[in-house]
Parts: C-alpha cells; sequence; structure tokens
DNA sequence: ACTCGACTTCTACGCGGCGTAGAAATAGTA
DNA sequence: TACTATTTCTACGCCGCGTAGAAGTCGAGT
C-alpha cells in the first residue's frame, strides 16, 4: 500500500473527519494554519486520488470524499504488515501478547461472535 | 517507527533468516544477486543501525545482528498502526473480521489463555 | 615492529517522492 | 459575453535511499 506523507496524511484526517465529502477550498479553511495555497491543497488531493486514497464526484466545485473509513485503512495497513512478516502465527502471537486486557477483551468478544470453532 | 528502503529491508530480511550476527562481507555474498559494493552495504547497515533495526558488537570484523526479531518487529508495526488509528475498537473489530477461520481459531486459543475474562 | 591487505568510516551523487505553488486552462455566473 | 472561482499543468527544492569512491584504521604475518 502506497503511504502517506505529512501533508496528505492530515488532509486524510481532515476528510475521514468530516460529515461528508469537502471541496478543496474546506480544506484549504480547515488547514489555514499551515496557509497552504489552494493550489497546494489540489495537487495533494490530486496524488491522494492516484493513490486511491481518495475519491471526488462531478458537481462543478469537485467534493472529495476517502474511499475506505479510517478504521478500514488501519485495518487494512495490520493486515499488510502481517502478511509480509513470514512466521503470521508467531507475529499474532506477539500481538495479542501485548493487548492491553481491555482490548484483549473486546477480541474474545469478537471472536466468540465470528465462528464458534467447529469441533 | 522508521521505516525501510527497499535494499534496508532486504538486508533485514537476511540479518533475521541467519542463524547468528552477519559481517559486512557475509551480507555482500548472500546479496550477490545484486552486485552491490562492500561500501554499500556498510552504508546500509549504518543507516539501519541509526535506525535502530541491528547492532554490531565490538569484534573486528564487526558482526551485525536484529535488535528484534523479524515477529517483534511486525507485531510492534501492527501496535503502531492500531496506535494511530483513532478508534482502536473499530479498527480490531475490521481486523478480526478479516482474518481467515484458521488465524482466528488461533487467536482464540492465544486469548483463551491470556485473561480468563476476569467475571 | 613494519608492511600489507582487509575492514570501516566519511563523503558524495543521482533519483524519486513530497510539500509547495505559479501559470494556464476551464467552467459556472451575472 | 465578460468576469471570477476552480481545476489542471508544470516545476522547483528538499530529503531519504541506493549506490559507491576515497581515506582512514586495524589485525596478521614475517
Amino acid at each position: 500500500m502506497a503511504s502517506l506523507g505529512d501533508l496528505e496524511r492530515t488532509v486524510m484526517e481532515h476528510l475521514w473527519g468530516a460529515a461528508g465529502p469537502l471541496a478543496a477550498t474546506d480544506l484549504r479553511d480547515a488547514l489555514a494554519d499551515r496557509g497552504l495555497a489552494l493550489t497546494t491543497v489540489h495537487t495533494v488531493l490530486g496524488r491522494l486520488e492516484q493513490k486511491g486514497f481518495v475519491a471526488h464526484d462531478e458537481a462543478r466545485p469537485r467534493r472529495f470524499r476517502p474511499t475506505a473509513t479510517r478504521e478500514q485503512h488501519a485495518a487494512e495497513l495490520m493486515h499488510e504488515v502481517l502478511g509480509q512478516a513470514g512466521d503470521r502465527q508467531a507475529v499474532l502471537a506477539r500481538f495479542v501478547g501485548s493487548v492491553d486486557a481491555e482490548e484483549a477483551a473486546l477480541l474474545r468478544r469478537l471472536l466468540a461472535g465470528t465462528d464458534p470453532t467447529p469441533a
């Protein structure tokens, strides 16, 4: 999966946090602290689009939206890391070995629902 | 966590796959298909050391070893992804929702050992 | 101890990705 | 149609990474 630069990530965070699609001007305003030119925002959006992270509609002031939720994205990244890792089971073992108790409980609940370990 | 370039990753894979610490010349030979100069290998090892991925001993033909196992590394990356992800529970839900049956079973086993959900 | 060859460090260069934006083209709007 | 906001095209500087030459350092053999 293509990775994200600093500004690219910031833009994605804004898109993920927004209630709906955002226009380039919305993003420029949301990122006012950076004092970016509108064209800069467009360039970044174009690159994010090339990488498949955002899409835009056809309406004239183009509106941009993420192609996946933040959670989908993170989960995909986790799978990607797991996939490149040789011994997947060993990685999973290490992983669950270091989640905190609350998350372990959540995982048990989630796994319980998934598949009752067909005997 | 600092990320790895192509050659950097390849070198790490060799170090992880090796039975013990490797000298620069060992790596040059292992990567003979790339026809790298020995100095190139040293540069990469130096950068990996700066990033904290490898360490070397004091013996004269320096021997390099990874500072973590491949599995530790992958598990750390997974935690890192999870950590930057806002709603951790939603990410975990998506994650376990897309592991295959065998891995789900493994996870259940691992979690069962960890902590029996104190009532 | 001295020399030689292997090893290590220092420094540098090219390329590609990313942040940045101006200029040109384009499309709504009055 | 003329104006203005939007979008696209193109470019530039910086930094990380692959690459390696040159210089310095160290151990071994005589």
